[in-house]
RNA sequence: UGGGGCGUGGCCAAGCGGUAAGGCGCGGGACUUUGGAUCCCGUAUUCGGAGGUUCGAAUCCUCCCGCCCCAA
């Protein structure tokens, strides 16, 4: 529960459904300093998950996590970029604490499965395997973030609110009469307080970043930088060159710190590939297979083949141009709403 | 110090007598549980400087300043 409406809105769901709740909120960073240091799970927001609890009528916990935070989300985080990658923390965040160490808690708590706030469904398919789809909102879905979930974690998974749209949410919470019921959104990084991550990483690997140059696709310098962390693929605007066409981040190399931009149309790629990838509904095809790939998080799907290769890696060719495929950011596959797989992109 | 060209907002640049296009960059907003993209709004009382002609000039004239190219 991080105190927002969705995760009290998803508790509340599985009370009124007579399931034995109990809630639990991560503690994700320090919060004896004055600073605030997030724009979730801060004080405020843990007060505000324990008041819906006692609202509803179930007991809330508070799970220190401030290690595993930043030794998984965190510091993933600060080495992508700096890695000349761009990171998804909410991604890691799943997978690496939300579904395994607090996986873990709940099981060592009685629970049978964690819930949480996502806009997601879990069902199974006629064969028994478990099957993770598209949240019925389309505005709100967040499959994407969820596609390394394994069949161990799907079995011990749920996601109550995944067939409400965001509108019944919050209806909901008003009917309960839940005072989290019209709290805004939370968007951007949770634990970069400002939305000025480039500063953030700075402090966290001050000795890794380094200036190197903004160049053209001829190896011509245009300006300097102050880090490649400060770019992605298909970024525009902060570059400090002016031209007479807007110029685009085309390639980033964190070993020369060379940063090179040129014109929109040389974003576009026909295939990719992936590592790490999980397939997510529990079939590998080692055969081409046709899907929908989605390359970021609001991405419109490409239709196209994917494939299963050595190591844990996949390739997909679309039947469309992508534009700007970026290093660390998700490639998830999907027959219709149903996640096939996905992996980190190379 | 002969010939030619040019100096318009941070950058590129239109305008060449009728009261400063546009693009880039930058700032703000919208959108968004990652970053980016995208969309919207804003961004020169002023055209290298000083005079002059004119009802009126960035646009014409004069001088000055500063660049660039070709010759020597």
């Amino acid at each position: 529960m991080s105190g927002g409406v969705d995760s009290s809105v998803a508790a509340a769901v599985l009370a009124a459904e007579g399931h034995d709740v109990v809630g639990l909120s991560m503690q994700l960073y320090d919060q004896s300093g004055t600073q605030a240091f997030g724009s979730c799970c801060t004080l405020d927001d843990l007060q505000d998950a324990r008041r819906v609890a006692a609202a509803i009528g179930f007991p809330h916990y508070i799970l220190n996590f401030e290690r595993q935070f930043q030794q998984t989300v965190v510091a993933n985080f600060v080495g992508e970029y700096v890695a000349g990658r761009t990171p998804i923390p909410c991604a890691h965040c799943n997978s690496d604490l939300k579904f395994s160490t607090l996986l873990e808690r709940a099981q060592g708590l009685g629970a049978e499965v964690v819930a949480t706030g996502h806009y997601a469904r879990i069902d199974q398919a006629p064969d028994g395997r478990w099957r993770l789809r598209r949240g019925v909102d389309p505005d709100k879905d967040q499959a994407y973030f969820l596609f390394s979930l394994t069949q161990d974690q799907l079995a011990r998974a749920a996601f109550p609110i995944g067939a409400l749209t965001k509108a019944n949410v919050r209806a909901h919470a008003r009917a309960l009469g839940l005072q989290v019921a019209d709290k805004p959104d939370s968007q951007e990084i949770c634990f970069v307080p400002d939305g000025d991550y480039a500063s953030f990483v700075e402090r966290q690997a001050p000795a890794a970043v380094k200036a190197g140059t903004v160049a053209d696709e001829s190896g011509r310098a245009l300006a300097t930088h102050a880090g490649v962390h400060r770019f992605t693929i298909g970024q525009r605007k902060g570059l400090g060159v002016s031209s007479q066409a807007p110029l685009y981040v085309l390639r980033i190399d964190a070993d020369s710190g060379q940063v090179t931009v040129g014109q929109r149309a040389a974003l576009d790629r026909r295939a990719l590939t992936a590592s790490q990838v999980n397939w997510t509904a529990g079939d590998v095809p080692s055969d081409w297979r046709a899907v929908a790939a989605q390359i970021r998080h609001r991405h419109r799907p490409a239709t196209g083949r994917v494939r299963a290769l050595p190591d844990n890696r996949a390739e997909f060719e679309s039947d469309e141009p992508l534009s700007a495929v970026t290093p660390g950011q998700a490639a998830v596959f999907y027959d219709g709403d149903v996640v096939v797989g996905g992996g980190w992109i190379d």
